[in-house]
DNA sequence: CTTGTTTTTATGCAGTTGCATAAACTATGC
DNA sequence: GCATAGTTTATGCAACTGCATAAAAACAAG
């Protein structure tokens, strides 16, 4: 019997093998007999600290898109002394990089979409971190620019944002799915050189 | 009780019932009886026409892979008028319009792709398809770089197809994705910009 | 140690799953 | 028309599904 724990312990516990089931096995084998495994307790358990099974997927879903979003942000917060260019490269970089580009991002994502799609509450959930993520690389791209001194119009930022972001979360797929073929190094230099030609900035190389 | 028909035609309907099953309630509710409810039938038939569900399966991503294949090359094959330009601008064109840039394709193609990265052989499908995609895109931009007196080194315009290709992805997702907030007549001016930008050519804008 | 509360397991149930089989039906050649 | 081969349905089964419930175990306070 697992011993007794903390019961916020318990929940990230089985969130996280929520995550990994699914990333595994498809969220088609993803039962809660099979995440009860994952997470080394028995499938009562998770009715404990989840309504439904739903419940519990919901939770995976927000804790997934999280971590997303704090993989990419984590490279620019709380430094304040990077210039507007500089933020959005490191932005990037984050984006072409582990633990983002990884297969098991990639699957997590795919896994979820269908469920996001069809499911009024995970519809809500991909809503906020889709607002947050969007709004983010906006400001970052009119920043960068009104440091070169442009100022697009609304029209034109939004087209600018539009292809960045569409550019990264192409290469973020390719790179996550062959990694064999493609290297992280590359795959960022190449990001990072579309998005200079798209932008008509100068974002350099990777480190 | 179904009226009896042409082995083929029954096999056709059946692998599109399996696809508007998966688009509309994702791979988890394609079951063998929704199936079969989709196409009108009874379940036993799958039986009939598939070795198994996996039988079935296979088949419809097979289908799913080859229309969206033809989506794109149906816009530049048996055209050999059009200059390389053209070719790419229309190809480029064909692959952010209907019936690629559908919710329902990019549903599918999420609801595959954790089958293709488990199963074997669904693995051996998604490889041939890509590797045929992939191909005609660099042979693409290739041909339009060298009409242009261009001639990109082996490592040049692999870095130019991986971009192309999965900027055209990532608009392909956001497109289908957020139809309400992105006209497909943007859509395609903001890819037809940003390859002209990335590629230093003029591809236009759309029609 | 005992009592009481919180956490975990064990067990069971009605509904669903993929698949197998035999029976019923439909078309076609003679 | 009628026998034969090719299609389709009807029915059943063992395994698995999410969920409910009660019993058991772990812990904290006295």
């Amino acid at each position: 019997m697992a011993t007794r724990r903390d019961s916020n312990d318990r929940e990230n516990v089985l969130i996280d093998a929520t995550l990994t089931c699914i990333a595994r096995e498809g969220i088609s084998a993803a039962t809660v007999r099979k995440i009860a495994d994952y997470a080394g307790v028995t499938n009562g358990l998770i009715r404990f600290y989840f309504k439904s099974k739903d419940g519990i997927i919901q939770a995976a879903y927000r804790r997934f898109l999280e971590r997303l979003f704090e993989a990419a942000h984590g490279a620019i917060e709380a430094r304040r002394e990077l210039t507007p260019q500089e933020r959005l490269r490191h932005y990037l970089l984050a984006n072409l990089s582990p633990p983002i580009v990884t297969p098991e991002s990639v699957l997590l994502w795919a896994n979820f979409l269908p469920l996001a799609h069809q499911d009024a509450a995970m519809a809500e959930i991909r809503e906020l971190w889709y607002e947050r993520t969007t709004h983010a690389f906006r400001e970052l791209i009119h920043e960068a620019l009104r440091a070169q001194g442009r100022e697009p119009d609304e029209v034109e930022l939004r087209r600018l944002a539009v292809a960045v972001n569409g550019l990264i979360d192409g290469l973020w797929i390719e790179g996550a799915l062959s990694a064999e073929r493609l290297e992280i190094r590359e795959l960022q230099a190449i990001g990072l050189d579309a998005a200079s030609r798209l932008l008509g900035l100068t974002l350099g190389e990777p480190a």
